[in-house]
DNA sequence: CTGCATGCAAATAGTTTGCATGACG
DNA sequence: CGTCATGCAAACTATTTGCATGCAG
């Protein structure tokens, strides 16, 4: 399944005229596979157990790379912080919890509707949106209820 | 209307005990009277026509005290950006057009069906969301046709 | 082989901080 | 008047860039 997915960014890669470099794979590997949606820090920390080697500025070119060919999408934070999914890079909902920080997909139908209404209303040209919740998930609500 | 605006900001402040300075006052009066959400640069040299002598310090410091009081609210985008909004400062959409970033609030009523909807269906309790539409206003898309 | 990718270090940009001075309440 | 805010400059942090070297194609 995100076998798939890797093979499609390294497709998608050689199409443009990229090389497939074992640094590269090996942020694809992250990216493709993960549905946490990791940061920087978490890709390349991962990307250093097989290539201690590798640098950041490789992590963070890849990334542009990726982005620039619709490969990954960035998910910014007020905070300053970023996350990345390269498992689905398309814009989608998320979920995100503000206490132990986990990124869910949600499925919203609804969403495709409210696109049309606002196209209807306004005349924009829709290109892409973003869609995050912030709350807290039923565990962390738990260990909440536990502390008290 | 928005002098309403700007009294709540005011009134929030001092009840908070901070104090009433009059670059304050200027950040507070492009925050609550502008919806067109500025830039921490379109407000800084907004208030040096008023208040040559304010630094670019000042207006950042009176934005964190504004956000950590709640009466703004921040916009961050994946270039690095950041926009403001003090005029309603609480979670709506966004209608962002990428050509002249311009930004609009339209209404969309169906988003509270959809916040209820993902209550049912996660557990989570939500505390917050963003909505940001991307897109080409009339009026951008009306010269790209122009240009062609 | 040729040129793009890597990885180090230096540069950059936006934002934050420290501190002496000034002014709100 | 005491304390908090200002404004300058320095510090900081995350990301980007330049360049010599390495390696994919």
């Amino acid at each position: 399944m995100s076998e798939k997915r890797l093979e499609q960014m390294i497709g998608k890669l050689k199409n443009k005229g990229y090389r497939i470099t074992p640094q590269r794979l090996a942020v694809l590997n992250i990216l493709a596979e993960s549905t946490e949606h990791p940061d920087v820090e978490k890709i390349y920390i991962q990307v250093k157990k097989n290539f201690p080697t590798t640098s950041m500025a490789t992590v963070y070119k890849t990334i542009v790379v990726m982005k620039e060919i619709g490969e990954v999408i960035e998910i910014a934070f007020s905070d300053g912080s970023s996350r990345y999914d390269g498992n689905k890079p398309y814009p989608h909902p998320h979920l995100i919890c503000t206490k132990c920080k986990n990124i869910l997909d949600p499925d919203l139908d609804s969403l495709k509707n409210m696109t049309e209404e606002l196209v209807n209303e306004t005349g924009f040209m829709i290109q892409s949106h973003r869609l995050d919740f912030f709350g807290i998930c039923p565990e962390c609500q738990k260990k909440m209820n536990l502390e008290k």
